[in-house]
DNA sequence: GGCCCCTATCGGCCTTCGACGATGGACGAC
DNA sequence: GTCGTCCATCGTCGAAGGCCGATAGGGGCC
C-alpha cells in the first residue's frame, strides 16, 4: 500500500487551459463519453494518491484497457501524469472540468437570456 | 421565412430529467462529443424558432447528416422535437444541460473538498 | 548483471460512428 | 388527386472506438 503523496500534483506550471471553442467542448465531451472514464474521474474524489494500479483495481477492466482510458483522459487534458520511478501518478486537472462545465452552462443559459430579453 | 413561434416549447409535461449516474453523464457527454452537435446546440442561443431546415442551413452538412445529429441529441434528451404539420420544431432542454454541467462541476469539486478537509 | 514490478503500446477483433445519396412518408397547396 | 416541401430513415462505406492478451521498456532491488 502506497502512503506517500504524489509529487507536484498542482496545476502550476502546466500550459494554459485551452479556450472552449466548439471543437474543444466536443473534445472534452468525447473524453467523458464513456462510463468507465466517468468512474475513473470519480475515483479522484478520494484524497489518496492515484497511480495507475490503484485505478485499475477500482475497475473491472484489463490493465491495458484502463491504461487506454487514462491516455484518452490525458490527451484531453483532463488528467496529468507524472512519472515517479516505475510508477505513474495521475492528477485531475480540476480547472479543465470546471471550464468545461462553465462552457456547457453557458450554452444552456444563453437561450434563457434571449428568451428573457 | 417562418416567423411564427414553435408550439409548446417549454419543459412542462416532459418526463423528469434522468438522474446523473456515471452512465447518464457518459450518455450526455457522448451526445455532445461532436463539434457539429455543439454548433447545433449553440444555434439555440438565437431566439428565433428552430425547425430542422433552419439548423441544416446553419451547417455545411447534408440534410440527412444533420437529421442524424438531431436524433442523437434527441435520444440523449438534450433536444425535444414537436411535429407541427410538415415541420418539426426543435427545442433545447436547458435543464438537461444544466444538470449535466452541475454533475461535471461536482466531479471537479469533490476533490477540492477532500483536499481541503 | 539478473530479476521483478509497474505501465504503455501493439495487434487483432468486433462494434459503433459519421458521412453521404437515395428513398419514402406526412402534410399543405392547388 | 397531384404536386411540392419538409424531414426521418435506410444502405453503404471508411474511420474510429473499445476490449483483450501479449509484448516491451523503464526503473528499483538484490
Amino acid at each position: 500500500m502506497i502512503e506517500q503523496c504524489p509529487p507536484a500534483c498542482g496545476e502550476d506550471g502546466l500550459p494554459e487551459p485551452i479556450p472552449f471553442s466548439a471543437e474543444r467542448i466536443a473534445e472534452v465531451a468525447k473524453a467523458l463519453a464513456h462510463p468507465a472514464r466517468i468512474r475513473i474521474v470519480e475515483q479522484f474524489a478520494e484524497a489518496k494518491p492515484h497511480m495507475t494500479q490503484d485505478i485499475v483495481d477500482g475497475c473491472t477492466l484489463a490493465q491495458s484497457t484502463v491504461s487506454e482510458h487514462l491516455r484518452i483522459l490525458r490527451d484531453a487534458g483532463i488528467l496529468v501524469a507524472t512519472r515517479d520511478g516505475p510508477r505513474t501518478w495521475h492528477c485531475l486537472r480540476r480547472s479543465v472540468l470546471h471550464g468545461f462545465a462553465a462552457a456547457v452552462e453557458e450554452m444552456a443559459r444563453r437561450r434563457a437570456l434571449t428568451e428573457a430579453g
